[in-house]
DNA sequence: TTGTATGCGTTATCAC
DNA sequence: GTGATAACGCATACAA
């Protein structure tokens, strides 16, 4: 491969000053840069990053950890970052822990052998130690969560206010004439879903809803997940009049089966789901969520890295950053007769 | 950070020594690796890879460029590659063209000067040179390409036979009775759709369908075209009776609005997509469709890769693998009158 | 089995 | 404005 060693021997320079050409200094002549970019050009030079980091001590990478890449939600958030980070002219590696602390310590292994410049992350689905990430704070390397945080102000959080969004569409449930709102969590409660919980329990308390475990369903929120408990609500006693879902590919699953089971919804029961996958649209009834901006979000995350990245000799930033949401009301929370009553009410 | 001169010096060895146990030599005494090993963990040693790599002349990193992460088909692609690469000690950096060729020269570019060891593409939407993967073949760098592939046996590619299925799925709604079938595909050509597209004509020759160029709609195969195309269709002359969409996004959209003006699927047209996502479940009739496996697909382009990188002196393989693919007929083709056929015909 | 010495390609410091 | 030189951290050819 071509190197700055042959660029210079060819134009009879020294590798300092084709090096300075390339990096575009101030202190080179424009019109020997001029020279040494045409010879670049020529004769085919790539840059070897790897030995630019090497002497920087850093590479331009920025590491990306997130549970998993198969949601509109990952996807749109994994575009917003490169988007940004690529404009910066950063490179993106991107990993997936699969929703395992394991595999996301050795995910933070290998991004720091890698010597990343940051690290934006979205947890595992486990609370764990965050142990894993202090080598990158010990090592002044940015390290950015979004979605999926720690749930304390030590670092830097992109998120939702998970527990006002959860608040706001149970409220939503009870306030379309539902009674018995069952809420569908995760079985690993991550902080995000704990909020979530959080906030469906005060709603409860507010309407005068009185709450009891059976209420609240813990699964791993997949669409087969759904379906097992559209089963279990089939069979219980006093059959819910509302469902509250931690995700929509839950909310879902469990709609598909209770329709097959002859429930009608909303009129039997009314389910909200979260996150607005583009799949509520296509579900019928379409789905009640609460939607927020995947790509902003990852744009964002991107953005605050860049500004940690630029003034590395500024004191590390401990904040959290909670992104707009809105909740989207769709047929599948429109009982009719609140309908009527809506009506009467005007 | 913690480099083998500082484990060598604690030791009071040589730093080939240091290397030689963190490479697991076979040239080195096994109490001394161990004391070295030990040594590295306690001192919180990370190997720098820019520095490994800038002394092999290669990353252990293979580049992964793909048109957009957002389908069901590419996450799960992109899982399958990362789970072979990441067993055999690699890396993986991502990036995505956004289905413009432009961005994909600047993704090989980077790729290059990041010492790529080896590189899976699966190409932007349009026709073009190949002319940015031949410094990698120059180099020694083997790339693989997987389901979007150049129509030439000059590369190592994975894909499906999209003529024969194309065919078969054709030739499925015209034994259903359909004697209009259309044909939606991307409005660039690309070989896939390319070969999509003489399938489906050869399944309308062999069965005595006549065709005509407004049998064959472009768009960009996305849920909003799907949308547009139904309309086109809803104001055609001579309503078709079939529909064949090269994806299942389109298809699904196209469905969805035929629904809404009261068509009737499949009774009044049956449709049948391409992909196997899971939305084809959602939607009601569920969609027929062509189903191949992602994560496999993944796995073989990491795996054929790998390969290519242990033997790096072979001749490079020039070779097309054709993964195996499954019509899968669900309702939206099951026309009732053929139901009724096949009934008698017992 | 271990150590010495060198080079991978780049950038930064210093001198001119 | 340009050049010589050293150093980044590691791996290997060669010597011991």
């Amino acid at each position: 491969m071509v190197t700055i060693y042959d660029i210079a021997a060819e134009l009879g320079l020294s590798t300092s000053t084709v090096s300075r050409s390339l990096n575009n200094s101030n202190d080179v002549n424009k019109k020997t840069q001029k020279r040494v970019l045409d010879a670049s050009c020529k004769m085919g030079y790539t840059s070897n990053l790897l030995a630019s980091g090497l002497r920087n001590r850093r590479s331009n990478t920025i590491g990306v950890i997130i549970p998993r890449l198969n949601s509109a939600f990952m996807s749109g958030a994994i575009a917003g970052i490169e988007n940004i980070i690529n404009q910066a002219g950063y490179n993106l590696v991107i990993s997936q822990s699969l929703e395992n602390v394991g595999r996301e310590v050795s995910c933070t292994e290998s991004m720091l052998s890698n010597r990343v410049a940051g690290l934006i992350v979205s947890l595992a689905g486990d609370i764990g130690s965050s142990d894993h990430f202090e080598s990158f704070e010990k090592h002044g390397v940015p390290v950015v969560f979004f979605d999926r945080v720690y749930d304390n102000e030590k670092y830097l959080n992109i998120q939702i206010d998970n527990f006002k969004a959860a608040y706001t569409i149970t409220d939503h449930l009870a306030k379309q004439g539902c009674r018995e709102i069952i809420h569908i969590t995760a079985n690993r409660l991550h902080t995000v879903y704990q909020h979530r919980v959080n906030g469906y329990l005060r709603a409860l308390e507010n309407n005068g809803i009185a709450f009891n475990e059976k209420m609240l369903i813990k699964c791993d929120l997949s669409d087969a997940a759904g379906k097992t408990v559209a089963k279990q609500i089939l069979s219980m006693g006093s059959r819910p009049d509302g469902i509250f879902s931690a995700n929509d590919v839950c909310a879902i699953g469990c709609m598909t089966e209770l329709k097959k089971s002859g429930i009608s919804i909303p009129k039997d029961i009314a389910v909200a789901g979260f996150n607005d996958d583009p799949d509520c649209c296509l579900i019928e009834p379409n789905l009640t969520t609460i939607g927020y901006d995947a790509f902003g979000m990852g744009e964002l995350s991107a953005r605050v890295m860049l500004e940690q990245l630029s003034d590395s000799f500024a004191i590390p930033a401990r904040y959290s950053v909670f992104m707009p949401y809105h909740v989207i009301i769709r047929e599948s929370t429109k009982k009719e007769k609140i309908g009527l009553l809506q009506f009467n009410a005007i």
